[in-house]
DNA sequence: GATGAATGAGACTTCATTCAT
DNA sequence: CATGAATGAAGTCTCATTCAT
């Protein structure tokens, strides 16, 4: 029981500092407001994290881990990978829509709060381009798609759909970020040399 | 002479500015550090800046109008719109090659760097898409690749490239920057339709 | 208790400051100085107020409460208008007396210390002579002396006390301010035609 | 001819540093704004002043000669001593009266600008007292007025007028400063014993 | 003589972290 | 467990003064 209202507390702190941190930084945001925020004070806050960088780097961990079961939640409904990969962008931009300060936290914020997230960073980079990668493999390996560089081939859809992503947090254009799915799908699969699947094929899987 | 000397000391400090800036972040590096990284004092600094702010601002000017010249260079010695953008291509990724102080500035270091410099940061992603995005509707209104919604797809294009800089920039890896061309390109011209223009087509231009 | 703890320590800050401000003025009081003054450190200062300003003002507000106070204390023992000015102006001269450091820097320090008081400042100086301006009217009232401007004769008053004040307080001459009573009384009850009132008359009132 | 050249330079600078120092006080006016203001170059003033305190200083004495000129210029007129004292009264409320500048610098801006100007500034005050004092001890020696502490009543008048004077700097209010005259006069020369002599007898000295 | 670049000490302020209560 | 007071290092910026040109 005190373990559970311990663990409430220390949500409640990590809810509070996404916010502050999606809304003014890494650097720019203090303890002192994430206290605030959380409805605790500065001490409480030290008591359940032992500095500003874990809680930063916890909400990194919490944030990747959702958006990971996120996606794998949302392939899991499909066989076909390119009706997988379908599922898991929709998931990302419907996810960010939803919830757009995780939007600035993970996309604006992280990049540049400091030379100690960096290597977490590239990690994470390369865990999400790793799940790409590995679907763009097993298309090839299924014949869907030819042999490619699917290594570049990952990073790059990465970076597509987070500079789109990006620029919604920045500009909020447009409303609604899942509207560029329509243009972004057929972007992503011809880049592969995956345009002729046809979506009805897709729906039976 | 006096406006000479004034306008190395200005570069001489923009340049260290640009190192520091590359190894520390924005908010880490310490104006102190700038000044005697240039062989001034934090005195000298301020009277050629009024802020560290400004200096920042100036180094993303300079930053961005140097690769826009690189890039426009490039494409003036071609006219076919998709030998243009191969040639902005590389001009880009020699560019970070050579200069990769640049590339960690410009790619890891802005966008987080601070709320004052967020505008400015997305109106920088915005001109660069806006140039891609250009030269993608002239190939549209040349009939060289079909109708597509070319706002997307410069962001996307965009994205990618800067995605596989970045992981360049926080991995290095592959060694040289431009070994990831021979993967990037086919996968920008595909996303387009336009991959089955050959080289050879391309080179008489 | 905690409460309290603080208050205290505000209370230390405020009588620490006090201190420094009359030894140096505002300008060249450094906050240093104040915190290791009143034990604390920089930090503890900006804990308890939130910049050099404030606590310049509060300690202006503190010592015209002060000196309010104390005139308007001894004025409440007498009814007669005269001997209620008599009253004030030896509570006046005896505060400072035993109280130089506030002399200095209410007299001295406070007019130049800067802009951004300099109206307080004006207010402050309305406030007294106000106080000063009050009496007058009711002297006039009943008749005991003659109609006058009381405006510029309450600042009159006002300037020819402060004066009286300040050079003692740059040149300590004489050793106790209160000397100085015997001959600004006659000087300030004959400058509003009052002089003919003998002590006796007030000494039962 | 050079020297005249130099004294020019020199005075245009003392001109305008005492427009700064009446606007700033003395510790916000930079010597960078002076020596903009005065159309040179901060290393011109340097040239002319060795520090920022001469220029203080020379401007207290010039602005001390100048008034005392003006002073003794309006007394010289007349023989009668309180028909001195009238015409020194009003020759301060008019020179202020039309040099508000002058009027902040001495009465404001001096005070607190420094305890390396307040022995100065002792002096000064003491000086003008001194004026007024002697004139008053003649005042006393001619039977004019009953004897009186004239020390304490040359301080007095000098605070009344010094009071009278600032209210006006920083209120601004009356329009003129000339228009407290007819409240002053009669209040100075009660306050001596002296309010029984006619205007009419003055005017014949 | 004059200019403006350069210096460096020092000011205020912020804030992550610690700790007594 | 929680609070809020306290610390002290670090940071940006100012400016009187000096000095090379």
């Amino acid at each position: 029981m005190q373990q559970n209202r311990s663990r409430v507390r220390q949500q409640r702190i990590l809810d509070a500092a996404l916010r502050v941190f999606s809304r003014k930084g890494f650097r720019d945001a203090s303890v002192d407001e994430i206290a605030s925020e959380s409805g605790t004070s500065k001490g409480g806050v030290y008591f359940h994290f032992p500095s500003k960088d874990v809680i930063y780097l916890q909400l990194l961990d919490r944030t990747v881990a959702r958006l990971r079961n996120k996606i794998e939640a949302a392939m899991a409904e499909h066989d076909h990978p390119i009706a997988k990969a379908d599922a898991a962008l929709l998931a990302v931009l419907r996810t960010f829509d939803k919830h757009a300060t995780l939007a600035r936290f993970f996309m604006v914020e992280t990049l540049g709060a400091g030379r100690q997230f960096q290597s977490r960073m590239a990690e994470t980079r390369a865990e999400f381009a790793g799940i790409i990668r590995q679907h763009l493999d097993a298309a090839v390996d299924q014949g869907i798609i030819e042999p490619l560089d699917t290594e570049v081939a990952a990073q790059a859809w990465f970076g597509a759909l987070y500079e789109v992503i990006t620029g919604w947090v920045l500009v909020r254009k447009p409303e609604r970020l899942e509207e560029t799915y329509a243009a972004l799908r057929p972007l992503l699969m011809r880049s592969v040399g995956a345009e002729e699947i046809p979506l009805s094929a897709l729906m039976e899987s």
